[in-house]
DNA sequence: TTTTCCATGTAACTCGTTACATGATTTC
DNA sequence: GAAATCATGTAACGAGTTACATGGAAAA
């Protein structure tokens, strides 16, 4: 929820902005930091209008349907930078879905674990190659860093996928 | 939904219990792979149980509250499998809560995020802490090999952190 | 002319959490 | 005698997703 809110504050500081157009830009830019849905957008820019943190104004542009605008106000700025420090200072703790195989994995034969880590190893192998194609837009370090963080991540995982797998091997 | 079947399927593998005491297990030795509440997990052994994939009997040992004892079955353990093929071959993709701020970074005068992000490493020291002295009980591989991922993976962030702090205040 | 794009929204649903209810029994 | 432990469960709620409805305009 506060960081649904984070994200929709974050995006109207750098400019006022329709709901649809929100949306395209999660959607587009925003697709490895969350997965926000286009209801859950509509819902949240409405609340988020109700407890008085964004201003709405309604547009049209010839016959085209009627937009509204959401424009971040003085409460909503003030509220997006104590939700920015709270997120900023905390750490928070992760769950892996992946442990949890993991850790059953003395219930398979070690010749089939291999063969499932090898297919996880290989969609790491496709997201990293993602990764380091993806546009670098000096738009201002935090997007940047973002990204370069989660290459960070994804290489960390890879790697020790990779030693785990030779460790696995030698027991067959 | 299916991570939670995984667990406790996993759990009753290893030997048949009754629910009280599958929930005390998950919170004392499953914190870091889970955060399973008390509810969720009597209701989902419920489901399974009415899914045909664990049998249920009721013990009672003297006057004490009765308990429904769960015991895996050949349908259960097949589907058990199944997730876990399922659960070791995908390298699920992770969102990190903390990005969000991250990306949002530029909003705030860099010492402040400075500060903020020491918050953010100080918890993860504590937290690197913690798995260091986390118990190897050589019980499978497949425990301490979940705990020494996590243990990776939080130090691939401390250690990115670390540089992105020191090359911020290089912009101060 | 059928599909896609624009733009918003709602209703039904799923998953999970919180908070409570029960009642005996052991511990302080 | 009060509090914690044992053991199960339910009802209410919250967050989010899916799938749909609307209707004009542009593109195929």
């Amino acid at each position: 929820m506060e960081n649904r809110a984070l994200i929709l504050l974050g995006i109207l500081m750098a400019q006022s902005q329709h709901g649809y157009q929100i949306h395209e830009f999660i959607e587009r830019n925003l697709s490895n930091i969350t997965d926000m849905k286009k209801a859950t957008a509509y819902a949240t820019l409405d609340k988020l209008s109700k407890e008085g943190y964004v201003d709405v104004h309604t547009e049209q542009e010839g016959n085209r349907p009627p937009r509204k605008v959401y424009t971040i106000n003085d409460k909503g700025r003030s509220y997006f930078l104590t939700l920015l420090r709270g997120n900023l200072s905390l750490a928070g703790s992760m769950y892996y879905p992946g442990d949890i195989g993991v850790m059953f994995l003395d219930h398979l034969p070690t010749e089939e674990v291999v063969e499932c880590l090898k297919g996880r190893l290989h969609q790491l192998e496709g997201m990293i190659e993602w990764h380091k194609k993806a546009p670098r837009h000096g738009k201002g370090k935090g997007v940047d860093l973002a990204i370069e963080h989660q290459l960070v991540m994804i290489t960390a995982e890879h790697d020790w996928l990779t030693i785990v797998i030779e460790r696995l091997k030698e027991d067959i």
